[in-house]
DNA sequence: GCTTCTAGATGACTCATGCATATAGATGCT
DNA sequence: AGCATCTATATGCATGAGTCATCTAGAAGC
C-alpha cells in the first residue's frame, strides 16, 4: 500500500480542488512536519497514474499555482484505498490489544 | 515510523523467545505474503539496536535456530511504538469517516 | 545417493520519505 | 532602483522499508 501522504493527498483532492502549496498548508494542521518536495513529487507522480488532472491558475496573487482535481479513475482508487486502510486499521487494533494484554500481565505499571 | 513487520515481529517476541523460521510461519497465518529476507534482516537488525538478544538452538530436529529474546531496551521501544500507533490509527479512522462523509455526499451508492 | 524440508542469509531492485537546495513571480520596504 | 520576504513549484541526493530471486547447509526420508 502507498504512504499515508498519498491517501491524504488524494483525500483532500476528493473533497475539491486545490494547488500543492495549499495543500502543504493543510496538512500542516493535520500531520505536522510533512515534506514538500514528497508532496510535489507525489501529485505529479497521481497526475501521471491519472488520478487527478492538473491545469495552471494565473489568476490572484503571487506566482501561478497548479490546481489538482481528481479523476474518476482517482475516486476508484480512493474506493480501494478505504477497503485497504480498514484492513490496516484492524491490524492495529489488534496490535494494540495484543500489546495492553501483555503489559498487563508483565506488571500493569504501564498507562494503556 | 517503522513498518507494519517491524511491530509485529518485536511484539511476537515480547510474548516469548522465538526463531525466525517460526515468527515467518506464524506471519503467513496474520499477514500473508510475508517475504523471508526482509524477516530475517529485521531481526538481525533488532539486534544491532539492543532490541533483542539471540542465541543458537542446535537442540531439536533440522538446522540450528537462531532464538531471539527481546531485552528491556526492546520492551521500552515497544512501548513507544504503541503510542505511534495509537496515534496512526486514529488517523486512518479519520481518513475512514471523512471518506464515508463524501462519499455519501456524493451519492450513496458505496458500501461504506 | 537423491530429493525434500527446515532454517538462515545475501544481492539487487523499487519506492516512500526526508533534507537540502534551486528557481522564479509577486510584494513590501527603504 | 535595490533588496528581502513570501508564495509556489520543483530537483538532487540519501536513507531505509519492502520485494524478488537466489544461495548455503543441516536433517530426514526414500
Amino acid at each position: 500500500m502507498r504512504g499515508f501522504t498519498h491517501c491524504w493527498l488524494l483525500l483532500q483532492l476528493a473533497r475539491g480542488p486545490a494547488h500543492g502549496y495549499e495543500l502543504l498548508e493543510r496538512m500542516a494542521e493535520d500531520a505536522p512536519g510533512t515534506d514538500p518536495g514528497h508532496l510535489y513529487r507525489t501529485l505529479r507522480g497521481f497526475e501521471d497514474e491519472g488520478l487527478v488532472r492538473s491545469s495552471w491558475d494565473t489568476g490572484g496573487s503571487g506566482p501561478a499555482r497548479r490546481v489538482y482535481a481528481i479523476t474518476d479513475q482517482g475516486w476508484d482508487y480512493l474506493r480501494s484505498w478505504s477497503v485497504h486502510i480498514r484492513r490496516t486499521r484492524d491490524q492495529l487494533n489488534r496490535f494494540l490489544d495484543d500489546y495492553a494484554a501483555l503489559t498487563q500481565r508483565e506488571g500493569g505499571e504501564n498507562d494503556v
